[in-house]
DNA sequence: ACCGCAATCCAAAGCGCTTTGGATAGATGT
DNA sequence: ACATCTATCCAAAGCGCTTTGGATTGCGGT
């Protein structure tokens, strides 16, 4: 069923049954009111490649996958921000796109969507420290936003973030409060941005306690189970072990949880943990007891926020960017406890 | 850059241009290597809204994602499977789109993406028993996918599966021949097709071996971390607690184990544990030695193995209906021993 | 010298929609 | 009664591509 199928069913043309369909103010109420009960009915629905061709716009938002197998973005927390930004792109009319580039080939990525004309604007996750898409993008003058910042990138460019310092600054220094002063750190990838704010604010914690940062109690790498538990066991079994540990993600925390175990440690008690929490739908952090003190941050409401600032940039393109900078909270489980008194 | 400028550029018309870049025959190589050459250089991409009008093909394959917050989909597979999937759809020119619909509108969204003319395919997620939308593709008679299978819809359609009976047969055989007598099972929603299989498999077990299933020891629910704790602290307070347990999922063991340690006993000695492990990139089954002993199935293939199979339907509409079944590898980890002898 | 054919190229139609620039008719104002 | 609006509708162009149906040229065969 076309435009031109049902405006001949009704005895009128194309152009009256479009606008009618369409709001416009031209044309009478009452064969507005024909004219959608006939599209009601007959189920007609435009074409989205021809609207699309002739309004300029595709009303389709774009995030690239890397295809990398093991990279960040196949990771946990992507079901959740995508299933928040897929829920607010409908509700404003746009249908999300997937795009897979291989590691060497995202930017060209980035622009065939624009100049295929297949988007009209995307999503940039998981940037990295001077991530460079984001220059590539902006040079594109395309709406974009990323989800995540990146240090070392000057240009103004719109963001939504969790202030990833501040919240592991907190959290560290609840560890020192609680006496412990050998505290690890297991973070993510070193070249991602989240990861180097972390640590800063870990080592900003650690400063200001005057204690003096180890290079052995610092790891980061892919955030899996498999990397939360080898490290912990690793560390467990130096001569002067970590009293408590840091982790960038719940998944990690969940191997580094089964190290603490295997030690014959107890974990809150031997050993604290705090975990950084996306809030995954799927892995609530316990139920009414937390099982993980954490600082939380609902990556599902991220998307949603992200999709929503998308949106105003690609109506207003030229307005002044927009920067969105999330507190995460901390919430205290049984994962923490008072230092052990080893001395 | 449209098909006219660099074809007004060249000296040639448009059908030429066309032509040369799409692989045509009639078309000088020589003219050909120059169009290559100025399109390459000046960055040229066919307008994929304008081709798909002209061509009637959209080169986008849909999912669907309901927008019901706890829905199956919002999983931990979620973000495995589509990687799985995109990069084959990559490969052969496809994009991926995701729409959203909220749970009493799924089949709108369906129909609204094949008469929008948005997509050339869909891949359906998460089968139900007796899964209306089945039916509803098949009316439609459009290219679809099912991942997993429906119980009940008696229509030929393609489908790719894991052989979940026979993986939840083998599994609890397994702990049968160990001494298990009282297994329970902690699966995934009743209405969910692999659930029903997964338990079929796990009662055919079970009546082999002459034992009459208990109501006590079988629960469903959404597959969580915390629903594993809960469920198997429930059964561990039991009067007759389950010397061994069988999960559907990964995370819901990692919730299982929680529970098995803060009842003080020891995951493999005292309780066996089988589950099953989708092969997730970011949650491995330990390193060298599984954590768990586990069915094991890559979801990522089996999104590769997807994709491949709707992208030689929607070439071939009328071809006869494939299908596709998996097995599932049992490994053997930790976390299965003999029954403990309480008698 | 003439015909047929292959190779190469192009003009124009068409995909399904939006939108510009009228056309028409009835209502209004003087 | 005449000019001027206003409301309502439409024809046609245009979005950027593919594809049908030639047109043109040069060549071999007879």
């Amino acid at each position: 069923m076309t435009l031109k199928e049902l405006s001949d069913m009704l005895g009128l043309s194309p152009t009256t049954v479009s606008r009618a369909l369409n709001g416009y103010p031209e044309v009478n109420e009452i064969t507005r009111a024909r004219v959608q009960a006939a599209a009601a009915k007959h189920g007609y629905r435009p074409n989205s490649r021809a609207k699309g061709l002739a309004t300029g716009k595709s009303m389709v938002i774009g995030h690239v996958i890397p295809s990398s197998s093991q990279h960040e973005m196949v990771n946990p927390i992507f079901g959740d921000f995508v299933a928040g930004a897929v829920k607010t792109y409908a509700e404003h009319g746009y249908d999300m796109m997937f795009t897979n580039a291989d590691d060497t080939s995202i930017e060209e990525a980035y622009r065939s969507l624009f100049q295929r004309g297949a988007v009209d604007g995307v999503v940039l996750q998981g940037p990295k420290v001077n991530e460079h898409r984001i220059s590539v993008l902006s040079k594109m003058s395309v709406p974009f936003i990323v989800h995540g910042r990146s240090t070392g990138v000057d240009l103004p460019y719109d963001w939504i973030d969790v202030n990833n310092k501040s919240s592991f600054l907190r959290a560290t220094q609840f560890l020192l409060d609680l006496g412990h002063r050998r505290i690890a750190l297991i973070n993510g990838l070193e070249d991602m941005d989240f990861a180097q704010r972390r640590r800063d604010g870990y080592l900003a914690a650690l400063a200001q306690a005057g204690i003096a940062p180890e290079p052995n109690l610092m790891r980061s790498a892919e955030m899996t189970e498999v990397y939360g538990h080898h490290e912990t066991r690793t560390m467990l079994a130096l001569d002067d072990p970590p009293t408590a540990i840091l982790i960038s993600s719940m998944i990690s925390a969940i191997g580094v949880r089964r190290a603490i175990d295997e030690a014959g440690l107890q974990m809150g008690r031997d050993v604290s943990v705090i975990a950084h929490d996306d809030d995954l739908s799927y892995l609530k952090n316990g139920q009414d007891v937390p099982i993980f003190t954490a600082t939380r941050s609902s990556v599902r409401k991220a998307g949603e926020i992200a999709a929503n600032m998308l949106i105003e940039r690609i109506k207003s393109p030229d307005a002044p960017t927009k920067t969105r900078l999330l507190e995460a909270e901390l919430v205290v489980g049984r994962s923490t406890g008072p230092a052990p008194n080893r001395y």
